[in-house]
RNA sequence: GCCAGAAUAGCUCAGUGGCAGAGCAGCUCACUCGUAAUGAGCAGGUCGUGGGUUCAAAUCCCACUUCUGGCUCCA
C-alpha cells in the first residue's frame, strides 16, 4: 500500500511539473501569454491561458516539441518561499496570478517554483528535474474552452489537455486505452449496429430507439417489470403533462424552473411536460385515505420525463433532454424505513450483477446547510442509509453536506469493462414533498401522521443506461439481451430451405433468429454477422441437412460441431436463461 | 449558454475559387461456394439551412441549425 502510494505521489509530481514544462513552452513560443493554472489531473494534466488568439492543433504541436526540448535542457525545480510583496513584484505581468495570490491567508507561506527560466506560483510538490521526465512519455491532447475559475461571468481561457507517463511504453498504453474507448464510443455503435439516432430537424436531446435499439429495451424493460413486480413493487402509469397549480405545489416551478420545458396552454391553463414523476405519485398516494396497514407502499414507473439541458452538454444518450427514468417511490412509515432501504440496497445490486457489473462503490451525501425536516428525521435518515451500505458490505464513501436540501441520499458508482465509473443508481429521501403535499396516514393509534418518502432509480434512466450498456459491452450484448441471438447461415442455396426450417424451429423456441438465405457467399454472410456482433451462427451444409444437425461458430470465432437441432436450442436458451455473455 | 472545431451519397471519407469523387452498403445479372468480403454492371448528391462576395462558390464572408472536445449546469 505504502508503494503503491510513493508511485501515485511520484506520478502526481510528474504530472504537475509537466504542467510547468507545458506553461513554460507556451510563454516562450507566446510571450504575452497570461497563466492561469495547471494542475495535475487523472492521467495528465491541463493548463489555462489567456492568449490574444486561439490556438490550433498546429500550435499544439509547436508547444509539444518546445517542451521535449526543455526537458532536455535538464533544469532542476527550484522550490522558493517568498514575501507578498516579492510575489507580487515576480508576477506582475500576470493578473490572474495576482488574483490568486491577494486571496492567499496572510500567514500562509507563498512558495514558488522556478525551473529554467520559468517561474510559476505554486504549492508543489514537484519533481526535481526535468530530465525526470521522459520526452517521450507525454502527449498534449486537446485544447478547450474553460472560464478562469470555472465561473460563467468570468473570461475564458484556453485549456490544454495533456496526458504524461513515466515511459513512452506507459504512454502507448494509455493511448490505446483511449482509441478503445472511442471505438466503444456508444454513439459510434448506436450508428453501427443500427440502434439508435437523433434527428436535427427534430430537436437535440431527443432519442429515437431503432428496431434492434427497441428490442434491447424491450427486454431490458420485460425483466425489469418482472423483476419489481417479485420483488413487492407495484407498477403505475401516469400521465405526461400536469397543471401549472400541481408544479406550484411541488415547488418545481419556484426551485427547478430552468429545467423545466416552457407551459402549453391549454383551455386557459398552464400545462408542464413533467421533469419529474414524484407529484404524479403523490396524487395516486392522495387518491384515498391510507392507513399504516397500507404500507409501505412502493409504486414504481417507467416514466419518461422532459427537462431542459443547455445546448452545449447533450451528449450521445448519455446527456438527453428527453428519457424514461425506472423510478419509484416508497412511502413508508418511520419504522419500516431502515428495513425498505436496505430492500432497496440489495434490489438494486442484484439488477446491477444481472447486467454484468458488479464493482459497485456508495457514495452517502449527508445534510447540507440549507435543508428542510426536522435533525431527528435526518439523522434516522442518514443512520439507516449507512446501515444498509455495511450490511451490504459495499465500498462507499461519505460527502459530508452533499445531500439534497429536501433529504439525504445514496449514489451507487458502477464500474464498466474499462474500468470507468458511472453514476447510476440514487437513493434519496424526501423530507420536503410528504410536507407540500400533506401526505398522511392514520396511524395506529387513529392519528394522521407525516409517512416518510424515498426516491429511487436504479438503472437511472433508460437511455442513459443503454448508453453505459453499449460502451461496456462493446455492442457485444450477451446472448439475453442480443437484438438478434443467432443468424443460420447454409453454406450455399441449396440447403436454403434446411436454413429456414431450422430458423422456425428456433424461432419457435422464442430464440431471436434470421435465416441468411440472400445470394452472397456464405464468407460474406459470416463476416456480416460478425459484423453486427450476432452471438451465433448457425452453420449447415448436406452434412447437417441428412443428420439434422447444425455448427455453431460463435461471435468469438469458437465452432461447436454436429449438434442436433433440439440440443442447439437448449444449449442457446440456456445461455439465455443465465444471462451469459456467450 | 460560453470557447474552439466540424457538417460532401445510407455509412466512412477525398476534393483550397473553374464539369462533385472513391470504398463499403443498395439494386440488377452471373456463380452448387464449409467458418470474417465471388465477380461484372447500374443507380445514388440543392456539398446542413438561409443570405452575401465573385464572370464563376463544396471551397471565401455573415447568420442560423446540428454534432464534436471542453467549460458551466445537473434543486
Amino acid at each position: 500500500m505504502a508503494e503503491h502510494n510513493r508511485q501515485e505521489e511520484k506520478l502526481l509530481k510528474l504530472r504537475h511539473s509537466t504542467a510547468h514544462v507545458m506553461a513554460e513552452a507556451v510563454l516562450q513560443l507566446f510571450p504575452d501569454a497570461k497563466l492561469g493554472i495547471g494542475p495535475p489531473i487523472e492521467n495528465g494534466f491541463y493548463y489555462d491561458f489567456d492568449l490574444p488568439s486561439s490556438l490550433t492543433p498546429d500550435n499544439l504541436e509547436e508547444i509539444e516539441k518546445r517542451m521535449k526540448e526543455i526537458v532536455k535542457q535538464n533544469h532542476s525545480f527550484k522550490r522558493k518561499i517568498v514575501s507578498k510583496a516579492e510575489a507580487r513584484e515576480l508576477f506582475k505581468n500576470q493578473p490572474y496570478k495576482i488574483e490568486l495570490l491577494d486571496e492567499l491567508p496572510d500567514n500562509e507561506e507563498i512558495s514558488v517554483y522556478e525551473q529554467g527560466g520559468f517561474t510559476d506560483l505554486c504549492k508543489g510538490p514537484h519533481l526535481d528535474n526535468t530530465s525526470e521526465i521522459d520526452p517521450e512519455g507525454f502527449k498534449l491532447l486537446t485544447v478547450a474552452g474553460a472560464y478562469w475559475r470555472g465561473k460563467e461571468r468570468n473570461p475564458m481561457l484556453q485549456r490544454i489537455y495533456g496526458t504524461v507517463w513515466q515511459s513512452a511504453k506507459e504512454l502507448r498504453t494509455h493511448l490505446q486505452q483511449l482509441k478503445e474507448i472511442e471505438q466503444r464510443d456508444h454513439r459510434k455503435l448506436g450508428k453501427e449496429l443500427d440502434l439508435f439516432s437523433t434527428h436535427e430537424e427534430a430537436g437535440p436531446g431527443l432519442i429515437y430507439w431503432h428496431p434492434k435499439g427497441a428490442r434491447i429495451r424491450l427486454v431490458i424493460e420485460d425483466y425489469w417489470r418482472r423483476e419489481h413486480l417479485k420483488n413487492g413493487y407495484e407498477i403505475l402509469f401516469t400521465p405526461h403533462i400536469g397543471k401549472a397549480q400541481l408544479w406550484e405545489t411541488s415547488g418545481h416551478l419556484d426551485f427547478y424552473r430552468e429545467s423545466m420545458y416552457s407551459p402549453m396552454k391549454v383551455d386557459e391553463q398552464d400545462f408542464y411536460v413533467k421533469p419529474m414523476n414524484c407529484p404524479f405519485h403523490i396524487l395516486v398516494y392522495k387518491s384515498d385515505i391510507r392507513s399504516y396497514r397500507d404500507l409501505p407502499m412502493r409504486w414504481a414507473e417507467l416514466g419518461t420525463v422532459y427537462r431542459y439541458e443547455r445546448s452545449g452538454v447533450m451528449h450521445g444518450l448519455m446527456r438527453v433532454r428527453g428519457f424514461t427514468q425506472d423510478d419509484a417511490h416508497i412511502i413508508c412509515t418511520p419504522e419500516q424505513i431502515e428495513g425498505e432501504i436496505l430492500e432497496v440496497l440489495r434490489f438494486s445490486l442484484k439488477m446491477w450483477a444481472a447486467f454484468g457489473f458488479s464493482e459497485i462503490k456508495a457514495y452517502l451525501a449527508t445534510r447540507p446547510k440549507k435543508s428542510v425536516g426536522d435533525e431527528k428525521s435526518w439523522s434516522q435518515a442518514v443512520d439507516s442509509l449507512e446501515k444498509a451500505i455495511e450490511a451490504e458490505g459495499l465500498d462507499y464513501e461519505v460527502d459530508e453536506g452533499g445531500g439534497a436540501f429536501y433529504g439525504p441520499k445514496i449514489d451507487l458508482k458502477v464500474k464498466d469493462a474499462l474500468g470507468r465509473e458511472w453514476q447510476m443508481t440514487t437513493i434519496q429521501f424526501d423530507f420536503n414533498l410528504p410536507e407540500r403535499f400533506d401526505m398522511t396516514f392514520v396511524d395506529r393509534d387513529g392519528r394522521e401522521k407525516r409517512p416518510y418518502m424515498v426516491h429511487r432509480a436504479l438503472l437511472g434512466s433508460l437511455e442513459r443506461f443503454f448508453g453505459v450498456l453499449i460502451e461496456h459491452y462493446g455492442g457485444a450484448f450477451p446472448v439475453w439481451l442480443a437484438p438478434l441471438q443467432a443468424v443460420v447461415i447454409p453454406v450455399a442455396p441449396p440447403f436454403n430451405q434446411y436454413a429456414e426450417k431450422v430458423a422456425k424451429k428456433l424461432e419457435d423456441a422464442d430464440i431471436r433468429v434470421e435465416a441468411s438465405v440472400g445470394e452472397q457467399r456464405m464468407n460474406a454472410k459470416i463476416r456480416d454477422a460478425q459484423n453486427k456482433k450476432v452471438p451465433y451462427m448457425l452453420i449447415l451444409g448436406e452434412k447437417e441437412r441428412s443428420e439434422s444437425t447444425v455448427s455453431i461458430r460463435t461471435r468469438k470465432g469458437e465452432q461447436i460441431k454436429d449438434l442436433k437441432i433440439g440440443e442447439c436450442i437448449s444449449y442457446i436458451q440456456d445461455k439465455i436463461d443465465k444471462k451469459e455473455l456467450l
